[in-house]
RNA sequence: UGAGGUGUAGUUCAAUUGGCAGAACGCCUGACUCUGGAUCAGGAGGUUGAAGGUUCGAGUCCUUCCACCUCAGCCA
């Protein structure tokens, strides 16, 4: 299945990928190559702090800063983990984040860096700050700092400690890093402008005392650099030729050229753009970590956490992540994509890669009347219909008594609904045409318990001698012959279009109650014996599952739903219920057009 | 209300830099079909945030206004 994988462009590795469309940043690395302003180097950086797992919109980042060092000649991307506040990062992380981003289908070679391996360079840096009168240590804590910093519209006051000798200043900041001195009782600041207009070069912070064991440096720092000295520093240290960012770090901007002229050092350009938002969900590790910490969710994998663990988990392949981050395209203004485009992404690419297997999620018995008792036949069926020699076949065994799907099956059919009904034939998939005789009911409830049918022995291929048509074909799997799986059903995890906009206390109030339905009962077909961890299917007419890595094992299988298949029996059920609801026959040609019917998102 | 940034179809992005406003997703219609899938064909959908101005011609240039986003961590 390998060489048909990559006949059709199937890969998990971002090589083999056609290269991104264009956008303004990939047109400024454009121009800067035609003019050679950085000698014909591509230079990028992916930089993670490692306090928490990659996300979709890391994915969006990560497709840009590797696509870019992907398609331009020479480019190289480095993983740097930005890892300059002990007390949020650690080693899990470190590790995850190189897993996703691998799976993504990217690599990093041998540029790999730690910002903590920085932190002796870093120190130097400070030094020489230090030296050239551009940065003072201060003795103001945390409050007065915040107190004199000014606001929006007020201009700040200096620190009384502003004026302090070159001297002094080394002096302290050596027994800073000695360890003299308790914790938040003095920074180092860069010496800039209390009255600047962005806010952010009113004097900030360089570094803050904490007595905080690192995971990588252990004990050997009392004293840790902010980012916004450490970032531009480390980009420099790594001759990174374009440091892209999102938007947020635009007033951040002028801070980062500052140090690094400030120090007449090698000076890479900061370009902003805007990060990924996506409707129904929310994409903020402090939110995603919540969600893990009060157990609202199985943690950073589950298939429904948008992080690149969980889509894993979930079956999406990487290939799919990357055609959805090549499609959304790349700006600067604020944006909420709606996730059907990344349910394009994912059934574009499981449709030509999943085989094709049958399953029943909520098993409904059919008992055939006219077929012999103790008879099985092995059928065969492709696993790829549109074109079998791709995938090959398997058997299916066909026997008496069956399971189909409730759902394809109504007592009173719906006028469009070509399933079954009582006296109605439809065709069984890859097996002969059946029909409905009668419906068995639990006497009390009234529920459908069994359908007795007969099946025309002569239709066997599902074709029948006479011509007759039938409209509808159904998936089963034989009563006796088929394995009991579990199925998990996933949804959005929030009820909202833009959960983001909601206060972060009523978040937990807009969480989607159906975001996890779990069917004890399914039953799918033999050949999923031996389905290996992860390994991904379409269940015809339902949708694509893969193996859950976690819960499957031999003898007790798990699947979980990727992604639906497009239904647009769903629509015209959904579309007939609103019709009735407003006494009107159904939704006419113009009619209802212009209130946006069917879009998949409310407005705000 | 300071500074910075952003406004183009329902959504996300294009528009050869002043020359017929397009694509993808979504939606609708039809064809085909042993998946109501896939595929194919077609369609609807725009006062380019607004108003002025320059120009033969403006999404693009100028002026004014409006809306939204970001910034007042010893987080990144």
């Amino acid at each position: 299945m390998d060489d048909s994988l990559k006949k059709n462009g199937s890969s998990d590795d971002a090589a083999a990928s056609t290269p991104a469309p264009s956008n303004f940043i990939r047109d400024i690395i454009d121009e800067d190559t035609r003019t050679g302003k950085w000698g014909g180097r591509v230079v990028t950086r992916f930089p993670p702090e490692p306090n928490g797992y990659l996300h979709i919109g890391h994915a969006k980042s990560i497709c840009l800063n590797f696509g870019v060092a992907r398609d331009y000649p020479g480019g190289i991307c480095h993983l740097r983990f930005d890892d300059t506040n002990p007390e949020k990062e650690d080693m899990e992380y470190v590790e995850a984040i190189q897993r996703d981003i691998r799976w993504l289908g990217f690599h990093w070679g041998d540029k790999l860096f730690f910002a903590s391996d920085y932190y002796g360079r870093l120190y130097q840096c400070a030094l020489e700050l230090i030296r050239r009168g551009k940065a003072y240590v201060c003795d103001l804590d945390a409050d007065e700092i915040r107190k004199t910093r000014g606001t929006l519209t007020q201009p700040g006051t200096n620190s009384p400690y502003r004026a302090r000798s070159v001297e002094e200043n080394l002096d302290l900041f050596q027994r800073m890093k000695a360890g003299e001195f308790p914790d938040g009782s003095r920074v180092l600041r860069a010496k800039i402008d209390m009255a600047h207009s962005y806010i952010v070069m009113r004097d900030p912070v360089l570094y803050r005392i904490r007595r905080q064991s690192h995971y990588r440096t252990g004990d050997q720092w009392c004293i840790y650099p902010m980012y916004d000295f450490t970032h531009c520093l480390s980009d420099s240290f790594e001759g990174i030729t374009h440091s892209l960012c999102t938007v947020e770090f635009e007033n951040n901007r002028p801070l980062y050229d500052w140090v690094l002229d400030a120090l007449d050092l090698y000076h890479p350009r900061q370009i902003e753009f805007a990060p990924l938002n996506l409707n129904f969900t929310i994409l903020s590790k402090r939110f995603l970590k919540s969600l893990v910490e009060d157990g609202i969710v199985d943690g950073w994998d589950d298939p429904r956490m948008p992080t690149l663990s969980g889509f894993r988990r979930r079956g999406c392949p990487p290939e799919a992540i990357r055609d959805f981050c090549d499609k959304i395209g790349l700006a600067k203004r604020d944006s909420l994509v709606d996730v059907a485009m990344l349910e394009s992404s994912l059934r574009a690419c499981l449709n030509l890669t999943a085989p094709r297997v049958m399953a029943v999620l909520r098993p409904l018995r059919v008992v055939i009347e006219n077929y012999p008792e103790g008879q099985v036949e092995e059928l065969e069926a492709p696993y790829y219909p549109d074109d079998p020699p791709k995938m090959g076949y398997r058997k299916v065994p066909f026997s008496r008594v069956l399971y189909v799907e409730r759902s394809d099956f109504m007592e009173e059919p719906h006028r469009k609904f070509w399933r079954l009904a009582p006296g109605r034939e439809v065709r069984l998939r890859w097996a002969y045409f059946l029909r409905c005789k009668s419906v068995i009911k639990d006497p009390d409830t009234g529920e459908v318990m069994e359908l007795r049918c007969t099946y025309d022995p002569d239709t066997r291929g599902g074709q029948a001698p006479d011509g007759r048509k039938v409209r509808g074909t159904i998936h089963w799997v034989s009563a006796d012959h088929s394995l009991s799986a579990e199925v998990r059903l996933y949804d959005r995890l929030y009820s909202a279009p833009n959960p983001v906009a909601h206060k972060n206390r009523e978040v937990t109030e807009i969480l989607n109650p159906d975001s996890l339905e779990i069917l004890n009962t399914a039953r799918v077909e033999q050949s999923l014996a031996d389905a290996k961890s992860g390994a991904r299917y379409q269940f015809e007419r339902t949708g694509y599952f893969c193996v859950d890595s976690r819960h499957s094992a031999p003898g007790k299988l798990v699947f979980n739903r990727t992604v639906g298949l497009r239904d647009s029996w769903a629509k015209i059920f959904k579309q007939g219920a609103r019709g009735k609801r407003k006494g009107k026959g159904r939704t006419g040609k113009g009619e209802g057009r212009g209130r946006g019917r069917g879009r998949s998102q409310g407005q705000s």
